[in-house]
DNA sequence: ACATTATTTCGGTCATTGCCTAAATAACAA
DNA sequence: TTGTTATTTAGGCAATGACCGAAATAATGT
């Protein structure tokens, strides 16, 4: 769960996880709504792949992200446990 | 919002805002429940009082940290939008 | 004024993160 | 096999973050 939150920590990868929200997208695809260098993106990829928020395929060259939602829900439980707001305490 | 992310992103001020929820807490109270060095902790506290996730107040020579609730529902709101389970787009 | 207690700020080190360019890998087509 | 496209890995550097001990600040009591 920490690598979860770590992940959510940086702008650009909260920002791919909300294009991912839509619809599943290759790499390519991500980058193109980004001015950083791709390699710097793929190194995003990877912290949110670790963190288990997305899960890939592979489609020819290209690579499909794909958001990974039970672990999304999975992590704001545990935020909202956090808030004692609601979930289970542990 | 991106500094509440980023507060949360270390697992000590996660177990600060824990102990909190239950009730406000001086910083030597908090600082018995954890092992690393009170400069260490204060940094911490800073951390999270400037993501605003809790506030102060001085009683004599202590200083009373207290959870700030409305800034941890408004984080959880903008969890819970940034996986499109509910809230708002934005 | 001086000492005591609580907490923070200062100064420094070490590890990690974020970023880049260049090079490597993977899949496929000619 | 050579070339093309998509993506990642490697290598390096500057900035940031986490940590500590020592010193500074703040409030209070003697």
């Amino acid at each position: 769960m920490n690598e979860v939150f770590e992940a959510l920590a940086h702008p650009v990868r909260r920002e791919i996880l909300k294009l991912l929200r839509k619809r599943a997208m290759s790499a390519g695809e991500l980058a193109a709504h980004f001015t950083i260098a791709k390699p710097t993106l793929s190194g995003h990829f990877t912290v949110l792949k670790t963190a288990d928020l997305v899960s890939t395929e592979r489609q020819g060259t290209t690579i499909i992200y794909r958001l990974n939602m039970s672990v999304m829900e999975e992590a704001l439980a545990a935020f909202a446990s956090l808030a004692g707001l609601k979930g289970k305490e542990k």
